[in-house]
DNA sequence: TCCCAAAACTGAATAGCATTCATTTTTAAA
DNA sequence: TTTAAAAATGAATGCTATTCAGTTTTGGGA
């Protein structure tokens, strides 16, 4: 009951995530074993499944900690700033700048703990997605602003950004980093908040918007890509 | 080396493959087990090991036909359309549709292929993403054309475009299919293409476009979101 | 400082599942 | 009908998560 009780098995428990982020981070879920967690933990494989019920279980613990501190920095990075839509950008800045610098947490929430289905009726899911209100906020903020589309329901806005960002980390990954993250951010988030279709549909001036900008920021840009084999 | 030879071998084998996306495509990897497979599939375990090297062998070669059956679809849902917007938005509808209709290879493709590192090395994903090559063009067809924005790299506008059809797809998955995967198509495919910010940010008309519509359709659609849980 | 009961930890034993392989059955050309 | 090669079989193997009976550590009380 006193706080001191825990204390001693609150720190093995640490080592156990410590150690479980780097294994599950390096290697699938399949590939993984207890025995080399337990190993890295210099606890005996006995002792995770006083801490765990199983290695699923230990698995769904590894959000708790980092959803923390991605919150905290979210929070951080947002202040200040006024306009819903620089906070949207702010966002999607944050979102690939904190897999960037976690990239064993980000395999395991991208590739692992993403596509679980068991992991989202756990407690762990809750808190990952819990910051996806805030996002929500943002964007019924900038509707009411008038710098967000009022039109669309904000629920898919949401997803979209999410999905958005969330799939250029999951390719980031498969690719084994071979990228920088960020260097794509300005353009994918301006994609997103201004939409890929030129602005002659709904609008009434017509070819003005057309002819922009031709290609010369295209075709080197397609170089690039190709080399980095981003598809 | 008659192609008669292989015929009998090649029965049992489809059999296999069609036993393993029906329990692949009801539990996850780990949890669907190569005697349940043989059982389906009549066949003994060992069979198995004859025509597949391993497990995750088995479950890479199962795009191969499914993918040929969605290449066949989606030249013949494109047929006919001239516009490259148009051709984006049958796509995006094709997609969804295909894999609405196959729910089990959806959950094999999305939520084991698609964040498999190993996977990415193999034949199968050749096929699996070879016809985002044909999106790629449709892309730059529109660029062309001046229906799509030519200032951003069409790889940016694919991956875009794949990531969020993607990731619907997985929520989708992931909320037992709660909800229809086609009900959302228009929405969100529209802000894909048109966008989630208001049109006074590049553009020239201001107060115009930022009221467009209130939000009657906003209000109504957000108790429809709520109520299905997608997030 | 020593005692001891509860809390933690341990690692050998167990169990479940993928994979192997020696053997049997089937195939189809001669 | 014969027979050698091709396929199929399933009991045996091995790997790894999980269990549990026993050992060690902890920390409050004498």
């Amino acid at each position: 009951m006193n706080p001191t009780h825990n204390r001693k098995k609150d720190m093995t428990r640490d080592q156990i995530v410590r150690a479980a982020i780097q294994v599950f981070g390096g290697k699938s879920y399949l590939e993984a074993n207890i025995s080399e967690i337990a190993q890295k933990a210099e606890v005996a494989e006995g002792t995770i499944y006083q801490h765990f019920k199983n290695k699923e279980d230990l698995l769904f613990f590894i959000p708790r900690e980092r959803t923390a501190a991605f919150c905290e920095g979210l929070e951080l990075h947002l202040q200040g700033i006024q306009d819903a839509s620089n906070k949207l950008a702010k966002f999607a800045w944050y979102y690939l700048y904190f897999f960037k610098e976690n990239p064993e947490y980000a395999r395991i929430a991208m590739l692992e703990l993403r596509v679980n289905k068991n992991f989202q009726k756990t407690k762990g899911y809750r808190l990952f997605r819990g910051w996806s209100d805030a996002l929500l906020d943002i964007i019924k903020e900038g509707q009411e602003e008038g710098t967000i589309r009022a039109d669309m329901d904000p629920h898919i806005v949401q997803e979209l950004l999410l999905g958005v960002l969330e799939h250029y980390v999951t390719r980031w990954l498969l690719k084994d980093e071979k990228w920088d993250l960020l260097e794509f951010r300005e353009h994918a988030v301006d994609l997103v908040l201004n939409g890929i279709r030129a602005r002659d549909v709904q609008g009434t001036k017509g070819e003005a918007a057309r002819k922009e900008k031709p290609s010369e920021i295209t075709s080197s840009q397609k170089k690039t890509f190709k080399n980095k084999q981003m598809v």
